[in-house]
This record gives structure tokens, C-alpha cells and sequence, in this order.
DNA sequence: AACGCTGTTCCGCTTAAGAGAACATACCAC
DNA sequence: GTGGTATGTTCTCTTAAGCGGAACAGCGTT
């Protein structure tokens, strides 16, 4: 087998990584609808043998990560829904952000989302929603990280990066379009970014999701990085224009609510 | 390095284990009060050197499993955090059991728990609780492994589980005395366990809390087996001995309503 | 300047992680 | 019954990744 020394492109996932491979189990175990697991169904998933996957599902069962069913088969284990619950009940951003986001849908009438950003992968989720009681409204998807070059959700972060990181993605070699309404052209997303920093929130219509539109401000950090946003989603119809400016000081007072929650310090503007 | 073949304490952990180091790091990490941890705090904690601590503290944040302090110490990461709330979302049990528990906390008065088994080290934990509204009341320890042997939440699951399991432990070296009144003799413990089988629930006062009662019913799972009960808790005097029965058969009634959410079966009496 | 602390990097040794084949068992079609 | 094909499990062997220890690079204090 010899190594090509040429471009070449797989980013070469190390031949033995036991603890990514682990974590990949129990993430295809909790996003999985399913209720258990074969040994060669993960394998074939993790890409490996299938002596490798049982060993790795034994080891991990010795840790209580995961347990078996009565048919041989796999399932989570208590320890990590443990550790998972004991989490969930201390991420400082979540429940700093738990009353403004309550306080911002009753306020604005809609569903209010709080998302929050991975400078590791920059990319963002919905960890938390509290939906409106409109019987037509957009439900969020928790829990997925997406990027961050759609949408006001997405934009109310990036306009807050650093300068150097924000040009990368809106540099990237290309923007995905989402839906028809995506920004893709980084020189009008630069542009669209200024807006958002100059308003102090982000405003977008079904740049994600056809039809939906959303009013989202940053959350900073105690470094005066983000750290996430808080917004509103709404159907596109139901927007009054007029009232664009009440919105908006709702959810920008929300997120500076939860920035000095979790105390963060706004930056100073550097336009 | 001669192997004593003599009675050797201590389980030998393995020489290298990356996987149990990776999860006691995020174990201490969610457990501690602490926002940040330093490498040669946790490398002590994990009894391995700090060049060992740091590669996995490296793996763990390419995985994005833990993030970065400005102060170039550690936190949990994001995707931790996703998997967290995606498996607290999911857990089987905690959803079956929401709705019983909050009729039980309300018709009952007292605080109500769920307690989930944990098969492999034979150990359960409190998972939920519906707080009683009494201004006196037992706040319940969740998300910490307890002994079977002290308490009606204990008993209701040891009374049900197969019999070579549940005389392994009760027969044990040695059992703990939590406080003065935990059963530590084993035939006293096999003898309440027979009298929780017949009565199809628990009570207890003051084994695992001083003043404090509970009373608890077993919840089965799909095959017959515990895998976890419900009950209520509260302080001693509040205890009108004239209700047990009422109060015994709302905690029954829970229990055999989360039965069948869980899809579970009961089994039949095998006395 | 000398210390103590921090996170980080380097280097050899060792061993466990990994693939692949063989095994045991169960089910289903013929 | 027999062949086929699933399943989980257990081998064996090679290789590289995990590990500790020592050395390094920054800080802040003494």
C-alpha cells in the first residue's frame, strides 16, 4: 500500500481511534430512531470489521455506556443517560437563556428559539425552544448543528465573529444554498453581515425555510465572544412590517438579558 | 512484575484504556461545580500522567466532546452537550413515567420519584422527581447510583429481580448501614423483601434518610423484569398510618401505568 | 534571577486496537 | 434434512497509538 504523496483528499481519519469510534455509536444510538442494534449494523455504519465493533460495544458496555437487550442486541445504558441528564441540568447557556426565551414568546406572541455556536466546527444548533401557541407555527429542529451562513439564526452569530474566522465562511469555496432565498454571494452576505452589526440584530426570510422568517440578536460570552443568539420564527405571512421594531427590541433585550446571565460582556462596536 | 495470584484487591484496570479515561474526564467534568478544569488537576484525578491527560483532553476536543477556555483551561463541549439533550429527550423509562409521576405528586400530596435499575452493577438512581408542594419535604439526590438494599425505593426493585441476583446481593460481605435503621442482616432483608413481593409495593422509614418515608412500586419491562419503580417520599410525621393503603395503591397504580407506557409486562407471582 | 506553576512537545517502549477469517448458532427456503 | 445466509462471538497477527517521563515554553510571584 503506498501513500500517495500527491493532493490527496480524504483527510485520513486515524487508522485506530477508539474513543471517536465510540462516540459515533452512541451518537448513531441516540439520533436513531431505532430502539437496539446489531453488531454489523453499527459496523458497517462506523466502517469497520465487525470484530472491532463488538469489542468496542463490549468495552463500552463494561463502562455502562451502553446495555444489551434481551435479544442479544445493543441499546444506551443507564450510565450514559446519566451522565447525559446530569449535563443537560448544568449548561450554563441553556438555562441563562431559560427565562428571557420564555419572557420573549410570551412578549413577541412566537415561537423563540435560543441557539448556540461551536467555534470548533462554526456551525450552530437550536438547543432550546419555546413555541408560540399560534396553532400555525414553525416547529424547530433541536439539536442539529447547521451552518451558519442561512438565516437570521445563523447570521446574528457570524456577524459577531472575528473578523478572520467570518471571512473564512463567507469565503468558503461555496455557500450552500438552502433554500432559493440563501445568500450564496459572499460580497452580499459580507454586506448583509454590516447591516446586522450596524441594527444590532438579524432580520431573514425563508433563507432556511421556505416561508419562515426570524428576528435574531447575539448572546456573548465573558470574553466578549458569542457564544450563541436568541430570536423569534414566525410564518412569513403573519409579519406586520409595522411591528418590526417592537420585535426587535424584544429579542434584542432578551439576548442581552442572557448575555448578562451568563456573564458575558457586550463588545465595544467596531464598525 | 510477578502476578500475585493470591485474593488481588484491586480490578486491575486496564494499562491503557482510552476510552474509561475519556469518560471519567467528561464524568468529572459534568459532576464538578468547577467551569474549568486544568490538564494536571484532571491527569491526577485520573491517576495518569498530565502528557497522557492532555492527548486525551486533544482527542476529545477534536471530537468537540469538550471546548476551550479563553485561559486555556477545559470545559464541556457542545457536542457533548447535543448528545446530551438528544439522549435525555429519549430515554424510554423517564418518558413513560412523566405523566404517572405527576398524577402521583398531585393525588398523593408527597413528592414523587422515579428510579431507574441499572442491571449491570446492580445499583439504582433516582432519574425524576414531581416535587410535593408541602414547604417540608425531602428533596431527592438525582443522577447518583444508590444501593438496592437501604429504602422502599431499593426494595420495591431487589424484591423483583431474579432470585440468584437478588441473593448475591443480599448475601453480600457486608451491607452498609446508610443510617440506623438500614437492614443490614441478611435473612431481616430477605424476610421484608418477601413481605414487598406479597404486598406488590414497599415502605420504609428512615433507612436511607433519617424521618424520612417512602413507599414504592416496581416498573417492568418488556420481559418481565424491573427495570426501575415509582414512588413518593416524604417526612415521617406527616405520615397518617390510616392512608397507607390509599397512598399504597396511587404509588401501585403509577407504577403499573408506567408498565404498560414502558411496554412492559408484569410477572406473574412466583412465591 | 530563581522559583513555582501552568500547558505543551518530544521520544522511546509496550500493548491494545484493528482487520479478517473461523466459529457457533439461528432462522428460512427448498 | 440440507443448503444458504443471517446473526453474535472468538480467534490470531501486525501495526501504530497510548502511555509515562523528561524537557520545553510561558507566566506570575518571590
Amino acid at each position: 500500500m503506498d501513500t500517495t504523496p500527491g493532493p490527496d483528499r480524504t483527510p485520513a481519519p486515524r487508522p485506530r481511534d477508539p474513543l471517536a469510534r465510540a462516540f459515533q455509536i452512541l451518537s448513531i444510538m441516540v439520533e436513531s430512531d431505532d430502539e437496539s442494534f446489531g453488531v454489523r449494523q453499527l459496523a458497517s455504519r462506523l466502517s469497520v470489521s465487525a470484530s472491532t465493533a463488538h469489542r468496542l460495544l463490549n468495552d463500552l458496555e463494561k463502562l455502562g455506556l451502553i446495555a444489551r437487550t434481551a435479544d442479544a442486541n445493543y441499546q444506551v445504558g443507564h450510565e450514559f443517560y446519566r451522565l447525559a441528564w446530569a449535563a443537560t441540568a448544568r449548561f450554563p447557556l441553556r438555562q441563562a437563556a431559560r427565562e428571557p426565551l420564555r419572557d420573549l414568546a410570551r412578549a413577541s406572541g412566537e415561537t423563540a428559539f435560543l441557539g448556540v455556536y461551536d467555534d470548533l466546527h462554526h456551525q450552530m444548533m437550536f438547543a432550546t425552544c419555546v413555541e408560540s401557541r399560534h396553532p400555525l407555527r414553525y416547529v424547530v429542529e433541536l439539536n442539529r448543528w447547521m451552518p451558519l451562513h442561512a438565516g437570521a439564526s445563523g447570521h446574528a452569530i457570524l456577524a459577531h465573529l472575528p473578523p478572520a474566522v467570518r471571512a473564512e465562511i463567507t469565503s468558503a469555496d461555496r455557500l450552500e444554498p438552502i433554500t432559493d432565498a440563501t445568500i450564496t454571494d459572499p460580497q452580499q452576505l459580507d454586506a448583509s453581515l454590516a447591516e446586522v452589526r450596524k441594527h444590532g440584530y438579524a432580520m431573514s426570510r425563508g433563507q432556511r425555510i421556505p416561508g419562515a422568517l426570524a428576528i435574531a440578536a447575539p448572546v456573548f460570552g465573558p470574553h466578549g465572544g458569542v457564544v450563541g443568539d436568541i430570536g423569534i420564527t414566525m410564518p412569513d405571512g403573519r409579519f406586520d412590517p409595522t411591528q418590526e421594531a417592537t420585535l426587535a427590541t424584544q429579542v434584542v433585550t432578551a439576548a442581552a438579558t442572557a448575555t448578562t446571565r451568563v456573564g458575558g460582556t457586550t463588545p465595544e462596536h467596531t464598525p
